[in-house]
DNA sequence: TTGCAGATGGTACTTTGTGTCAATTGGTTA
DNA sequence: TAACCAATTGACACAAAGTACCATCTGCAA
């Protein structure tokens, strides 16, 4: 691991403990191992894949509560909740702004950071009548793995 | 209806039937109502929704086809499924560049057609390993019926 | 007109996500 | 540091979204 992923994952603590605080929310044991879970991952995991991988370190983590709790961490702008070309959630505990590509064959999602992919100016309400909040770009591609394996499914 | 509407749904027609052709794909009854009642919405539905539409008058019309038939469409590139916060497939029968602004709220999504957001030039392949094909911008708020009305979902 | 590859409909199933509620626990207060 | 209570959790049932399977049907090419 690199000293800046340490010091990602240092950040993301401290920033739950004070989001938590701030929103009277508890810090339970759970909470905490789910962020840290997935500060440490670089693809962005489902639900489901956060649960599989934690079931045996967290003994009794129940599935309700990984939902659960990965919403409200999306609610409390812990966490991104990103959207991919398959029909189910994924997240991304970095929540500065960057960019996704998403597999068409097999749906994982990467991030893609170059700045030059930056939009200029952010209208506050478009003449659609919406109100804007953010933006994120996504590309969809082929990944490295898929590229070479069209069998490989994930 | 505009006459710009009838003449994209009847351009929607044509390339069903070309790309059908170019794919070897029959032209049933049902892929032609699928497509039309599609290119005919100009909000972006979920295949259930399309389903529900189409079950009066399409009669014996199945919900499994009506999947399997968007996703057929998808991949040959007659339409896009769309990504939207919610988890479910969003689809539309426009494929050429635009942006879409999903609703946080509702999940509602609504295209967003302003040339200034789009990308200067896109590589090919990026350092992550991916072969990019194309990009969406997906913008993120609140539509004008969430904006007074906050129990409203769909 | 016929044959058949491909498409459909129906059912059962899996996956993804939500609602409910009793039991538990973090965090504050005394 | 003990006790209280609202917030959180786990377990289960459920709903929603999507897929697998297979017998039947049909578009379309010969």
């Amino acid at each position: 691991m690199t000293d800046a992923k340490r010091a990602f994952i240092a950040r993301k603590e401290q920033e739950l403990e004070t989001l938590c605080r701030a929103q009277g929310l508890s810090l339970t044991p759970q909470r905490r191992a789910l962020l840290d879970a997935l500060a440490r991952r670089k693809d962005h995991p489902t639900a489901d894949q956060l649960y599989d991988a934690l079931q045996k370190t967290v003994k009794g983590l129940s599935r309700t509560t990984v939902y659960r709790t990965l919403e409200t961490f999306a609610n409390i702008g812990l966490i991104l909740k990103v959207s991919s070309q398959q029909a189910k959630a994924r997240f991304d505990a970095d929540t500065s702004r960057h960019h996704h590509i998403s597999c068409v064959q097999c749906g994982a999602v990467a991030d893609l950071i170059d700045p030059g992919f930056d939009l200029p100016e952010l209208p506050d309400k478009h003449p659609s009548g919406f109100r804007i909040y953010d933006y994120a770009i996504t590309f969809t591609g082929l990944c490295p793995r898929c590229q070479q394996d069209s069998s490989h499914t994930a």
